[in-house]
DNA sequence: ACTCTAATTAGATAATTATCTAACTACTGA
DNA sequence: TCAGTAGTTAGATAATTATCTAATTAGAGT
């Protein structure tokens, strides 16, 4: 995990806004897309750096790509910061 | 507390060291800019971002000032975004 | 008051990031 | 195979961020 790429994902509100869309379950580009008031090929380049930092994973179904969010690298990389060695699963 | 100003706060490498080298305690602007290879305008920017977000509060004390890490602040930062609950950035 | 040290503010510039439009690729279904 | 839908890539530009040098403020001690 690059935790660089990580916290620079996490530091644009709409990213964040596209993980806390995540977080009920995988939702296409198209539907994240929706929730914006952003162009598809912005919101494009927003994924892939939250693909990037392993934030989420994408799948392809049809003509369609969904993303899923990955919580473990946000708890991994969140809780680095915080310094909890403690928190094991 | 601006949830933006956190995260854009802690999306640089040199700030996110910052705060983990005051884990240890409390430190001096010009002690924190020692462990750095920048000049002290430069960490002077960056601690007042850092203060800005609160992740740090200041205190003078004769020609120092001292920065202290401001714990809660990022716990719930972080934990807001690892919560269940939803929240406008 | 003067000087030294600590740190900041100001102003400039280079580098990075976010965004758009236009064009392209990939898959589906008739 | 052709048309339609979903999404990305390319290229350009505007906005933001990081960094430096030079100048300035603040306090301590003589």
């Amino acid at each position: 995990m690059r935790i660089n790429t990580v916290f620079e994902a996490l530091s644009h509100p709409v990213r964040r806004q596209i993980l806390t869309l995540l977080k009920s379950g995988p939702k296409s580009a198209g539907e994240l897309a929706g929730h914006f008031d952003l162009t598809k090929p912005t919101l494009s380049v927003h994924f892939n750096k939250l693909r990037d930092a392993e934030l989420v994973a994408v799948e392809r179904r049809g003509t369609s790509l969904i993303y899923h969010l990955n919580m473990s690298i946000l708890e991994e990389a969140l809780g680095g910061l915080l310094g909890k060695k403690d928190q094991r699963p």
